[in-house]
DNA sequence: GTCTATAATTCGATAGAC
DNA sequence: GTCTATCGAATTATAGAC
């Protein structure tokens, strides 16, 4: 906020509180501390939110819902295809939230932290988070299935977390990995998605 | 606790918080909580161990210690072979905690959540946290670069990053798949850790 | 070693003026 | 919509008796 100031106070605290959540968690995080941040009244976050958890529901709504869209569009432009391949599949699920986050900067920083956050919160934060994300982890989930007959139902699922826990992985360790090696932060969305799906895209169909 | 009564109270307090902090994390772990449940008192937490950080680094230290002693010592003997083999090393990477978690039971299944959990503990419980283990991934890491000659340096330390984030996401999501899927939480170590070994040296070796 | 009692903060939430 | 003031509860930590 230099000039152009006036971003609502609403979408303001929203900003603030997002990192707050994404650095402490839900349990760590302060209501204080954002609004000593976001200089704006205790009352405020009442008066716009509701409570501590409805605050945190605003925070993963916004975050969650253009990724959790874009990436079931991206995938229902595939599954029409003939030709179903595993690696559009893998790569319809992880460009999305991937070029989302580069396009938003510093924020995107912080989101990825946050989403790194997210598997770590309990109950009833978690059915919060998990409400957002379970519907289109479903649809890759069925996807997968078709590009990968011979599996177990159960190799299924371990594949489809180790998939999970890569861009989870990636998004968390990004800034510290990229600052320790190349004494800069930037990296290429291409490059990251392309580094993911190969390395799921083998996992799941070399192994053994 | 039912017959053979008497655990010590410093070691009843260490199981108690090991749980809570697994579960609920640093800032969401209360005294009162574990001494509640410990039956015991709340001075007695500050006279066996002190603050609720030091808590927590008596937590951390026991859990830690013998799974980074059997890692290392189980690197040793691989690296003196002639032949090195990136499937030993992951073998040995993975395969000490697992073992460790699956003979321990229900406190194993704890320690599958701490470990979770300790990925996104903040300052200055990170730090605590990455003492006990940095070390031992620093071994590792400088043994997979002579097994995988023609990577950059980047992608080394990429793939690092995978294989740990594949360990972490078996112990965090274990329960959850395992029950979803079989009925039951049985699992065998030599299943588990060919799986992860088989999804990471593919990964490793034959993505692009 | 164990306990009670309590000090000293800090938290989430709300009432009510403007 | 924004603010001040404050309540009631919960927290860590400690002092001191036994």
């Amino acid at each position: 906020m230099k000039l152009a100031e006036k971003k609502d106070t609403k979408t303001h605290i929203l900003d603030v509180a997002e990192r707050h959540f994404a650095i402490y968690g839900f349990a760590g995080t302060t209501l204080r501390g954002i609004i000593k941040e976001a200089d704006v009244n205790v009352a405020a976050v009442a008066y716009h939110f509701g409570s501590k958890e409805d605050l945190y529901s605003a925070v993963i709504e916004r975050f969650a819902k253009p990724v959790v869209e874009e990436q079931l569009s991206r995938l229902r432009k595939e599954i029409v295809k003939r030709n179903v391949k595993l690696t559009n599949i893998l790569t319809a699920f992880y460009e999305p939230p991937i070029a989302l986050i580069k396009s938003m900067g510093k924020r995107g920083a912080t989101l990825s932290l946050f989403l790194g956050r997210c598997q770590t919160e309990q109950e009833p934060i978690y059915s919060m988070i998990d409400k957002h994300f379970a519907p289109c982890r479903d649809q890759f989930l069925l996807a997968m299935r078709q590009v990968l007959p011979g599996l177990s139902k159960k190799d299924y699922h371990w594949n489809f977390e180790f998939m999970l826990s890569l861009i989870v992985c990636f998004l968390t360790r990004q800034q510290v990995i990229s600052k320790r090696y190349t004494a800069n932060e930037n990296w290429q969305v291409d490059d990251v998605v392309s580094r993911l799906v190969g390395f799921c895209t083998a996992g799941m169909q070399d192994s053994k």
